[in-house]
RNA sequence: CGGGGUGUAGCUCAGUUUGGUGGAGCGCCUGCCUUGGGAGCAGGAGGCCGCACGUUCAAGUCGUGUCACCCCGACCA
């Protein structure tokens, strides 16, 4: 390709829209341009980008025996009724009508439309496992669409679906997609770590697996641990029990005075005390029941693992003025003793303390000497605590590490859920009808390329792995106008192209500053310069961008050292 | 959805306080010159000052409304 057709416009100066490096990488070098808020057009570069990446999908996919086919973007409210999803995804789904006024939505996930399909054809245990993909767009209406294309309104996503005949198929299945994404991310270059998740709003029984490619931009945050192979979202994370430390006699209980003392730290300082030894003690809405939170004072809920255990479709912290209902001091003055009928849901670490400090559900007091278990009832106890960096590894007891991540895939074990709300059933050996077993598994394609950039990247541009790279090299004549070096510049990429290499000519009348910059900002992975030296003395530079390694050698031997750098660029990818 | 911010040339941004013929740098076009890390000189094109209504002799500038975009939070297969 020769750049002086190329739509690449690079930017000297970057967009003030842009926060993150990858968004702001991709905008300067050309590879994509906003259209509305979370939705971009992708520039020959970005295309080609993709293009690498689903290739490697694809050909891992199919390898797993999955089947390629596409589905409609634009769905049926129905069979969102059919799940319960059309009420539950809320304002996230893209509605629209059509002139018949009927209800339709885009896709932002394809479990019902697949489950539909697969309903109608498939009826034996003799056709199961089955294993459908797509690679398509998907449509979010994010409340706060942001990072470019880190969490976009419309993006590209591919998505398998699996139908087993029983639990015990699904877990094959799922190890076989576990080590399909482990194989595709590491063929595209990326430093990444599968981690134990939520499930979240989609469900399920099974277990579930994010791939998070490690940057400290990333919006997610994960604990592992480097002595197992523990390791998981924050939001899932757990640890062993911290040692109990001989617990002491309970005292009574006992008001004090805390005057305008609301915070954990105020009342810590206050009364000179550690925040470990008071009770934190929120109320919450979880749909329409008013419940009580307990969580040791130096520690932080875990909103996702209360959500689970209510069941709750809305979880709510309470308003103040709610508080104020069910305890007349308020916030900053709440304790969980009294409460009367509220349900209390507290952590296991809370169970444990024996003279807690806790509010006197009363302005401006506390109480000291609280002890759980005497002074009130727990409803639930329960792990509801955020873990953090340093405290022992579940599995081996070895101090957890923390890091960011951003999620580029989701393996997930959907269990019946959309099989028996949708009746997608088969027939066993025996002639018994039974339900499917599903699994579903997605890849942000458009994110994965944005997260590469977020980790392959320096102060002046993109640095592409060899695999996923939009070319592999570009040829860079000093002086497209002499004739000589033109000669030899077009005879070099005519040749490079022969050999199957993807390959740039910049063929533009600019000086070579401006090239050497677009090049390094582009991110190609080797660079091959022709200036004066090749004609007096036939030697051309190769340099790879990554290393910043440089060989002068003959126009002759180039081809050769190019196409061993790129094998090499394959192999350390 | 709550809080904050910004809309002026393709990009980055002055100008708005105090109303009076719209600017700079970069980019773009033409010519000369230059050619190993975003050169130089000369000439040129390009603006519904986000949009609407209002105040005024006069609005980029003041008022009201509205839309878009960005940031923080909440939320998020």
């Amino acid at each position: 390709m020769k750049m002086s057709k190329l739509m690449a416009p690079t930017l000297r100066q970057t967009p003030a829209e842009a926060e993150v490096v990858s968004h702001q990488l991709l905008l300067r070098a050309g590879y994509i341009r906003r259209s509305s808020a979370g939705v971009y057009h992708y520039l020959p570069l970005a295309h080609r980008v993709l293009q690498k990446i689903t290739q490697i999908i694809r050909e891992e996919m199919n390898k797993a025996d999955g089947q390629e086919i596409v589905m409609p973007v634009m769905q049926p409210a129905e069979l969102w009724a059919e799940s319960g999803r059309w009420h539950v995804y809320g304002d996230e789904l893209f509605r629209l009508k059509d002139r018949h006024n009927r209800d339709f939505c885009l896709g932002p996930t394809h479990e019902e439309i697949v489950t539909d399909l697969v309903r109608n054809d498939i009826r034996s245990y003799r056709q199961l496992p089955l294993l459908l993909y797509q690679i398509a767009n998907k449509y979010r209406d994010e409340r706060r669409p942001r990072f470019g294309l880190l969490r976009g309104r419309e993006f590209i996503m591919k998505d398998l679906y699996s139908f087993d005949r029983d639990e015990e198929a699904l877990d094959r299945t799922y190890q076989s997609m576990y080590h399909a994404y482990s194989n595709i991310f590491k063929r595209c270059g990326l430093t990444f770590r599968p981690v134990e998740a939520d499930a979240g709003a989609i469900g399920g029984t099974g277990g579930t697996h994010e791939f998070m490619v490690i940057a400290d931009s990333g919006e997610g945050a994960i604990l592992f641990c480097h002595q197992c192979d523990y390791a998981a979202n924050v939001e899932k994370a757990e640890s062993a029990l911290t040692e109990t430390v001989s617990p002491q006699e309970p005292l009574d209980m006992l008001t004090v005075d805390t005057p305008e003392q609301r915070t954990i730290e105020e009342v810590s300082n206050y009364l000179n005390i550690s925040p470990s030894e008071m009770i934190k003690t929120m109320i919450y809405r979880a749909d329409e029941e008013v419940i009580v939170v307990l969580i040791r004072g130096d520690h932080q809920l875990n909103e996702v693992k209360l959500a689970n255990l209510t069941q709750a479709l809305d979880l709510e912290l309470a308003s103040e003025e709610e508080c104020q209902q069910i305890s007349p001091g308020g916030q900053g003055f709440l304790g969980p003793q009294g409460l009367g009928a509220l349900k209390i849901y507290a952590d296991k670490e809370v169970m444990k303390m024996t003279r807690a400090v806790a509010g006197a559900n009363e302005r401006n007091k506390h109480v000291v000497n609280l002890c759980p278990g005497r002074d009130f009832q727990v409803t639930i106890e329960a792990d509801l605590r955020m873990v953090e960096a340093g405290e022992a590894c579940p599995k081996c007891r070895a101090p957890l590490e923390e890091a960011r991540g951003i999620e580029v895939g989701q393996v997930f074990k959907l269990g019946t859920k959309y099989s028996t709300a949708l009746g997608c059933t088969f027939l066993d050996e025996k002639g018994k009808e039974k339900p499917m077993v599903m699994g579903c598994y997605g890849i942000g394609v458009s994110r994965t390329m944005a997260a590469t950039v977020e980790q392959n990247h320096d102060e002046v541009g993109i640095i592409w792995p060899m695999s996923i790279a939009p070319y592999q090299v570009i040829v860079v004549p000093l002086s497209y106008k002499d004739e000589q070096q033109r000669e030899i510049a077009e005879k070099f990429y005519q040749n490079l192209l022969q050999q199957g290499i993807e390959a740039l000519i910049d063929d533009r009348d600019e000086r070579p500053g401006v090239k050497f910059k677009d090049a390094d900002l582009i991110g190609i992975p080797i660079r091959v310069v022709i200036g004066s030296k090749a004609i007096k003395e036939g030697l051309v530079e190769v340099k790879v961008r990554k290393t910043g390694e440089q060989h002068n050698i003959t126009v002759e031997e180039a081809t050769n050292k190019v196409m061993a750098l790129i094998e090499q660029g394959f192999k350390n990818t």
